[in-house]
DNA sequence: TTTT
DNA sequence: TTTT
């Protein structure tokens, strides 16, 4: 049935990257999507929303994106249940992204320190061909990734191809 | 910021209309949207989705539809918590619904009783009007919704116009 | 780029199905959606929408809906040109539908007639196996369509695997 | 009926601001949206999107945005004919944006020359209330857009209230 | 348990 | 705490 979300928003914190037993790459993240309108007390405010994307783009977005860092994502929403520690059943509504959309690189943004590694993925080398043969259409969808290394303040749409994985 | 879901789904249950203390109408729904592939095990299953809807199409939603029945809705993703009886932060992420457009009647299911009122909207004597002045553009959004009240099993879009009230 | 076209509407015409020279399935349809308002005459218009479906989901849609039916399309907005006939260049907007969820069977139409073939794609001999090895999550999305051969008029969510191809 | 398109991209030209004779402002514009896929040649490729938007969002959109801006659109997709210059039916599908969403100010832009006044939106003494009353929900809408003055390089959204008119 |  |  027709499920399909699109949002732009910040990361709230660095993505978190994982993988499965498999080795397929899969990153948590969570987005500040700031509402339209002011709130009662004249205050804006924003919706925090989850999201999570598998694979390469997981790869690309733990790479390239970190908190604050802003997102074009288009996806379905999903939800799903899991048992708490206090044994009670919790409900959680997330956003599964098909394709995000990097509107602002890392080296875009301001407060650049990078003396701290914020960034969560560290030396697996099986990265690269974590997810062989991952030739089909879906693919595409990948390459809504646009990333900018150039520091020149501006988002760039480029081909996974271009990406240096 | 871009905020936008549009789904397609049945809902669990009838629609909980409900009136705010300035006579404002707000049904919560939640609706069943099936997922496009089967799960590990080979069963299909779905996202069970809460929704949110205001004023005149919270009294259509909840006058026309009920359990089991298709909507199509239009609207935004939005995220809030509250303290759940055990005292801890409960999250929530819903989509408020812009326009919701009936997909399929009351009257073309099939399991169709009506010995029980099922409706949960009975004898406010205020909703005609708990919303006067509502002649702007977002009226337009509330003509999305279409009903159907001849049975002949196919939906129909009307307009808010049409709608007796 | 963020690029996202979802609509409800209803076909304008019987989808023309066609093969490529190398057998793949394209489907070009026109939907009516009608608008939310009425125009300055009170009268209510429609807006008239190209799309294009390609490989096992043309065929569905020229099988199983037809002049009327109603649809929901779920893709992307694309551009392109050709020179007319009169040699000038004419410019195509059209929805490239991902995924097609079929919201009306042909059995639950009413001025079921069937005795005109109204179904343009007849006697393919390859149809089945147009697109060998279609196993990728593209496939997933094609899962989005529903079909309903029952007649109960009521629209049904049936998964790819279920289609009798 | 549903009907929603959002788009990502960059406006190919200046947009252009006009008035209606009732005074209400008109901004047309058109944006490329690059696909995510490179063609049978190897190029990248994009769709090139008609859009249109009203009121103070269109003055907003004219004031702060030129060609090469980065804007999101959230819309509704519209069809329309007219009679060509040669008597024949010239078919037209644009997008009527409900809230357009600032990604990239003028002043973040590289080849800022500001001695040509590209901006064709001047002097018009009753912009400010060409649109008297416009105190309702969509007025919300517009708060979707963003601006930033200050030039460093980085998208901001600010709500209406926050913009010089 | 929040971004700018 | 789930629809068909």
């Amino acid at each position: 049935m027709l499920n399909r979300v699109i949002l732009v928003g910040r990361l709230t914190r660095d993505p978190d990257l994982r993988y499965t037993p498999n080795g397929v790459a899969v990153a948590n993240f969570n987005i500040a999507v700031n509402r339209p309108f002011t709130d009662a007390n004249g205050e804006r405010t924003a919706d925090f929303i989850n999201g999570v994307v598998w694979r390469r783009q997981a790869e690309n977005l733990a790479n390239y994106m970190k908190k604050g860092s802003l997102i074009g994502v288009d996806g379905r929403l999903q939800t799903r249940t899991y048992e708490g520690q206090d044994g009670k059943t919790v409900y959680v509504t997330e956003v599964v992204a098909d394709s995000i959309q990097f509107l602002e690189s890392k080296s875009s943004q301001s407060n650049q320190s990078n003396h701290t590694q914020s960034n969560n993925n560290q030396g697996y080398g099986n990265q690269g061909n974590s997810n062989p043969g991952f030739d089909n259409q879906e693919q595409y969808a990948g390459a809504y990734e646009g990333t900018n290394m150039g520091g020149q303040g501006e988002p760039i749409d480029i081909s996974d191809d271009d990406l240096p994985f």
